[in-house]
DNA sequence: ATGTTAATGTGTCATATGACACAGACTTTT
DNA sequence: AAAAGTCTGTGTCATATGACACATTAACAT
């Protein structure tokens, strides 16, 4: 848990109290490769933190493709915001790309905390505005890179990623095929 | 502030105090066609709530190249997030498109209701958390589309925008040139 | 271990896109 | 009302991309 404890003290101070009384409510747990944490119609009713391995969060579009929407990687909290949000079933997938450890924070469990606690009520707020302020960034930038520029952010940001995702999960990632993405790394490799 | 009322009745409940409490301290503005109301290295202290007219969000990429984040429109709560959550200087425009009516929420006004009241800390808490559910299912949605199915998206859930907005923002919105929107319109009007 | 399946590298080809150019329409300014 | 500036429609052309095909390699299941 003290991955977790981490990543909470990045996002603002609280008592140690609070923090262990928050942590005391989140529960450890493996999966194997290849697990379903998630398939459409479920209900997903719990936010994860990962702490160690790759989560493959992905769906499909008109075509029949499937379109990867996230690589979730270790110290980063995720989960489907709107079903876990508005309580509906999910229509997403997300599967273990390699064993996974990660913590589980149950709905009824962050509710009761939101309500109990003042200060762990203002911390989870600042958190998910701190949250909130970064989706829209990362989509902001998303928007005006070039598929390269993707390609390029990704491995100076995230290069575990590049290093232990396949390939083809890469390019739908950063909005390719895998052959453009073969030509970028061709490119990239003469330079 | 009629609209803004109806607006926030659509994230939940609330007791009518609580409400004339909550709008009691958003002011209402107007701006010309062409206003600047935000340039970068500007601090963005306030939430706006558009009632009337367009807003033009946008910034430049690497290439110089004016790159369109959003087209806001009535009926629509909007701010830079970044600058407003974490008081840093925003790096981004946001030009009036025609003549605009807004409300507007200030920082502090933002935080003292926060602090004062807990009913609207309550609300204030769950319209932030359905607003990233929302932010996180359109970039979603946005990833699965090709290019004509962003227009035709457009087209059918904000056609006043495809009216009223000029074709090379519009084109830049949904991520390519005014000659390619040029094309899905003549193909569009041939079929 | 061995057959089966999936992932990857790489070539060819048709096509969609962006870059450029320019004329005409529409706005705004003086 | 004229001038200046901006936005729009449209053509040509070079190029980047996706679709397809197939050999090779890696991962998996029995």
């Amino acid at each position: 848990m003290q991955m977790l404890r981490d990543y909470f003290k990045g996002f603002g101070d609280i008592s140690s109290e609070n923090m262990d009384y928050l942590l005391s409510h989140c529960k450890s747990l493996e999966i194997p490769k290849g697990t379903e944490l998630i398939k459409p119609k479920q209900d997903v009713d719990s936010i994860y933190f990962l702490e160690e391995g790759f989560l493959h969060y992905y769906t499909y579009n008109d075509f029949g493709e499937r379109v990867t929407l996230k690589v979730v990687e270790p110290n980063y909290c995720w989960t489907i915001m709107d079903s876990f949000v508005n309580q509906v079933p999910s229509s997403e997938f997300c599967v273990a790309l390699s064993p996974v450890r990660l913590c589980e924070l149950k709905r009824e469990k962050y509710q009761a905390i939101k309500s109990e606690n003042k200060e762990l009520s203002n911390f989870i707020q600042s958190i998910v505005e701190q949250i909130l302020s970064a989706k829209v960034i990362e989509a902001n930038k998303k928007s005006r890179m070039s598929t390269e520029q993707r390609y390029l952010d990704l491995l100076e940001n995230h290069p575990k990623i590049v290093q232990e995702v396949p390939v083809q999960i890469i390019a739908s990632l950063i909005g390719t095929s895998r052959e453009t993405l073969h030509r970028i790394r061709r490119k990239l490799a003469a330079a």
